[in-house]
DNA sequence: AATTCAGCCAACCGCCCGTCA
DNA sequence: GTGACGGGCGGTTGGCTGAAT
């Protein structure tokens, strides 16, 4: 039907960013903070698509980035949840404080797919790759061995089971990475991510989880009840924490 | 020293979804 | 109920840089 585009194109700048872009655009969202990003590139003086804007505080210039390689211990973070949930990239950074989906994206392309090549693992399946060879049939996906191991000290936690609205079923997926199996069961029923990096940032309370709904498309403020749990004080209020799974037990 | 190649990453593009009038 | 708008996401591209030849 033809939308209107974000913004007027032969009127705005593209490619790479100068510093006094930079310095326009931080201090405009000191200023006003976040927000109404079409309108933001003409309000700050910048003639850019807003969301150029926007990707580039979020991906770049945001005060909470921590920047710098990645650590082995979010390597691992990374393959698990990247098996767990495919390339919902936003979702698994928002289990890595300070990096963002374009960073994992990334780092994922460039160094983890061929980490799990070298060691026999075929990237989206997560699966040894004789075993990819062999299962050309459809089947499950892969099953997930989720190792018992450190407690945890980020929680996922999920909508109780009343509030959870139905998962939908991807029909057409060959890489293994949808969230639903072809018959429709959950892909992770009882879902427990027992996984964690290093010591919870000084502004990240330990207790407080993280509410994954509108990533994991419970977008409908009726099937999360966050913010209720939020203003009640984070002890529960609509969480239900999933518990750990067994050793040798399966997603 | 010059050229080619490969890897990395910032940025763009198109699509989807929620909100609101 | 419907369509436009705005924000967000995942996939892809293109330019830069360092290594290899």
């Amino acid at each position: 039907m033809g939308r209107s585009p974000c913004c007027e194109k032969e009127h705005t700048n593209k490619g790479a960013w100068t510093k006094e872009e930079d310095q326009r655009l931080i201090a405009y969202i000191r200023a006003n903070g976040e927000g109404c990003w079409r309108s933001l590139p003409k309000a700050a003086g910048l003639l850019r698509c807003g969301k150029s804007c926007r990707l580039r505080w979020m991906n770049y210039l945001r005060p909470d980035l921590k920047r710098g390689n990645f650590t082995d211990d979010e390597d691992e973070l990374i393959i698990r949840l990247h098996s767990l949930l495919g390339n919902k990239w936003s979702l698994i950074a928002g289990q890595l404080p300070g990096r963002t989906d374009n960073e994992i994206k990334n780092y994922w392309n460039t160094h983890i797919k061929r980490k799990l090549l070298s060691r026999g693992m075929d990237p989206h399946t997560h699966r040894p790759l004789t075993a990819v060879i062999d299962a050309a049939a459809p089947t499950r996906p892969a099953q997930i061995a989720v190792p018992a191991r450190a407690a945890p000290t980020t929680m996922f936690a999920l909508p109780t089971k009343q509030q959870q609205p139905p998962v939908p079923v991807e029909s057409s997926d060959d890489d293994g990475s949808s969230g639903a199996t072809s018959t429709g069961e959950p892909r992770c029923p009882d879902l427990n991510l027992d996984l964690s990096v290093g010591p919870p940032a000084a502004d990240t309370p330990t207790s407080h989880p993280v509410c994954l709904c509108r990533h994991l498309g419970f977008r409908g403020g009726e099937a999360c009840s966050c913010r209720q749990a939020d203003s009640a004080g984070s002890q529960g209020g609509g969480f239900r924490y999933f518990r750990p799974l067994e050793e040798d037990q399966y997603i």
